[in-house]
DNA sequence: CACAACTATATTGTGCGCAATAGATGTGCA
DNA sequence: TGCACATCTATTGCGCACAATATAGTTGTG
């Protein structure tokens, strides 16, 4: 190669990447994730739609993407698995038939007592500090990355 | 809601987790990277087997499988991909025929000189200090779930 | 040599995730 | 009032991501 120590600095290294750790962390979880969930019958991303629907009812289509950063075209499927599933409930709200009210039924709102220990069986042999530490590491990139994300619409370089 | 204190630490508030920010932080970069991508004609994960074969080459599909700790489920159909777009060729390794080694074309190796503006024009505007730190811990912690990863098909408690 | 156990990749089926687009409803403004 | 424009959800098409399974190849043991 070239005999420049600046060569050395190659931007294209894989460990120098910051994403992929990012990504590979997502997958690493989302398999994790996925045997604990099973015996509720959620996949993860359905899991998080229920963690903001047990948080607040009634929420539209709009209000958990903007709360997942998803879009309507994942939204609108997943939804509609979960209400074949019995768990919640989707109409058009009166007011406004643009939008489609998320609610939760009764079997659905009963899930949440079995739902209680997952976090603290995913958390099992982590030390809380360092997590915590990282979650507000992540939640910081992510509120930048969310500013970012479809601004272009808009303004520019906010 | 409830009056107890206690009843406020509740572990499934959204906003609690660990695992969510880093989801919605990949899906978000993931966005971020599709139109820098686009003019390579490269998905973001066709770019990581990009970098991992711009470092090494030939490599197995376990090799990249390893790497980015993805299975030949994700794998085969991406590197064929791959393969109708000319990046890479894929072929039996003659020495032991089960494998099948992944390697670049010309036009493969050819694209790296295209790709080496993407780290900085998505870095563009973060914190290098910052992002580093982010990049360490997260790294930290694939490292620490890679482990887990698969584990238990063999002994059990690591 | 036989043959069971193991390894590496491929295939199948399901569920995201998103860009692009469509279609229906609401809003503002002349 | 009427009509352009914006908003909200749904649909389409494609590419991951993975569990479960299948298939082909290799190795170890007798």
């Amino acid at each position: 190669m070239s005999g420049s120590v600046a060569a050395e600095e190659d931007p294209l290294r894989l460990d120098r990447q910051v994403c992929f750790p990012l990504y590979a962390a997502t997958n690493l979880i989302n398999r994790l994730y996925t045997p604990v969930l099973r015996p509720l019958r959620l996949t993860y991303p359905q899991y998080l739609v229920m963690l903001v629907l047990w948080e607040e009812e009634p929420q539209t289509v709009g209000d958990l993407g903007a709360r997942l950063h998803l879009d309507s075209g994942t939204l609108t499927p997943l939804l509609k698995r979960m209400e074949a599933a019995g768990l919640i409930a989707r109409r058009r709200d009166p007011r406004d038939e643009r939008r489609v009210l998320v609610t939760l039924t009764t079997d659905g709102r009963d899930l949440r007592a079995k739902a209680l220990h997952v976090p603290a069986t995913m958390g099992q042999g982590y030390d809380p500090a360092g997590v915590e530490e990282l979650r507000e590491g992540v939640s910081a990139l992510v509120a930048i990355l969310a500013r970012h994300d479809g601004a272009d619409k808009i303004g520019g370089d906010n």
